[in-house]
DNA sequence: CGTTGTGTTGAGCCGAATCAACCCCGGTGG
DNA sequence: CCACCGGGGTTGATTCGGCTCAACACAACG
């Protein structure tokens, strides 16, 4: 009940399942195919790249444990950060059709990855299945996130964005059952938190800051639980 | 020579095919295909929406004259602008694995659309067709497009901001054959500008006097003219 | 131990927003 | 013909949100 068998909790396709029965629910031969997939398991240290931004087009693969981001770096240094990889979250399936890779992956924390190229060719077999309606409608629902993201950073305060994102992350994570109630763990430092939001550090630092005395979060060493989540909700008009 | 043949111009499905062509050379069944679409020609005056955010997914279709945007619009009245849909542009492709449009799409001058069905179908029927890796390509770049948004609006100055939209657009229009040289004719107000670029209309203002004392720029009633697109390129990290 | 990375705090500055005129131009209608 | 009007562009004055710089606290770690 310790060490192994959480290790072993760490590394199972069940946030994939989650997320994907969350649109569509898949039928048990799909779902075997997931728990039965034979693809690379592949594992990153914080900082590594998974995939680099100009590359090859990575092969598919899904997000096991850990929290990753695509993000680029200027010329001199600023960095900004697209989206947060989150596990059950899939990369590189629309790279198929591209020819090179957007944007480099990098990983936030330790991270597992598992190849996924059964997956694609389900879908090339089963292209109305309810796996490929499943996956299409993940990928609608990241381009909906990076809308999201231009609206909060082109018109968005500094205090609606911080509150924007951590909504975000709150939903994402309780759909693959990463978020206990309210709470939620959140391995970003406050940099991290700058460079997707398009502010400073410093910044952030006060925004946090500001939502903690007024009792709408709080957050501690990894950690986050939204105290008010309606309240956000209405500061950030977020749309669940 | 005059009015009618410049009208029936306007209407053509050139843009798309130039477009296309870009990508991948499509071959003459494709190309006919694309010449002989009989999808419903729709025309829209300025503001009026060409599809409506959180409605059905609209049918495929492409822009063959006049510019449109994709944005949205805060309950408080503060809009941001994802994207400008331009001539040869496809619209509502990704549409069918998604059960609702992510944003809502308004004509910005008038606009004339054709319903593109048929080219949705024949890449059902040629998965790996020239015609289906062009269409592959164009949403790819598309999302490269919105990721170099989320840089603009997250990480860039004004002055970046705005040297660096004028050359996507240039870019964009030379493809499509409606830039000269480095003139082209612009039919954007300083407000819808400020809007794509998350700026203040004043502000949007000084930038654009700004590049002009410079020397960078030319501007002058709908028309714009890049006086020195390497530099404007350095100045924006623009990779071309 | 020092070292390094992360968070916190204060002072001052600056880029961009806001507020408020004003100009110019193309309608439009008396 | 001219008076009026409204939309877009321009300009100046002022405010303010967020950045920069700089120092310090604290914990993890070798």
């Amino acid at each position: 009940m310790s060490r192994l068998l959480s290790k072993s909790w760490t590394r199972s396709v069940e946030p994939v399942l989650r997320r994907l029965n969350a649109y569509v629910t898949l039928d048990e031969g799909e779902t075997a195919l997931l728990q039965r997939l034979d693809g690379r398991l592949e594992q990153f240290k914080p900082g590594a790249e998974l995939t680099r931004a100009g590359g090859a087009a990575a092969r598919p693969r899904f997000l096991l444990s850990g929290w990753a981001c695509r993000q680029r770096v200027l010329p001199d240094g600023r960095r900004q950060i697209f989206e947060f990889l989150l596990p059950g979250d899939g990369l590189g399936f629309c790279g198929p059709h591209a020819p090179r890779a957007l944007a480099s992956a990098v990983a936030i924390t330790a991270v597992e990855t598992i190849g996924a190229d059964g997956v694609h060719e389900e879908i090339l077999r089963q292209p109305s299945g309810e796996l490929a309606k499943a996956m299409a409608a993940g990928i609608s629902e990241q381009e909906a996130r990076l809308l999201d993201s231009l609206v909060r950073l082109g018109r968005q305060t500094a205090y609606e964005r911080v509150a924007h994102l951590l909504l975000e992350l709150h939903r994402r994570l309780s759909v693959v059952g990463l978020a206990y109630d309210q709470r939620f763990s959140m391995p970003l430092t406050q940099e991290v938190l700058a460079d997707a939001l398009g502010l400073s550090v410093v910044h952030v630092n006060r925004i946090l800051q500001q939502l903690r005395r007024e009792h709408l979060i709080e957050l501690r060493a990894g950690g986050a639980i939204l105290r008010a989540p309606e309240q956000l909700a209405i500061i950030a008009d977020f749309r669940g």
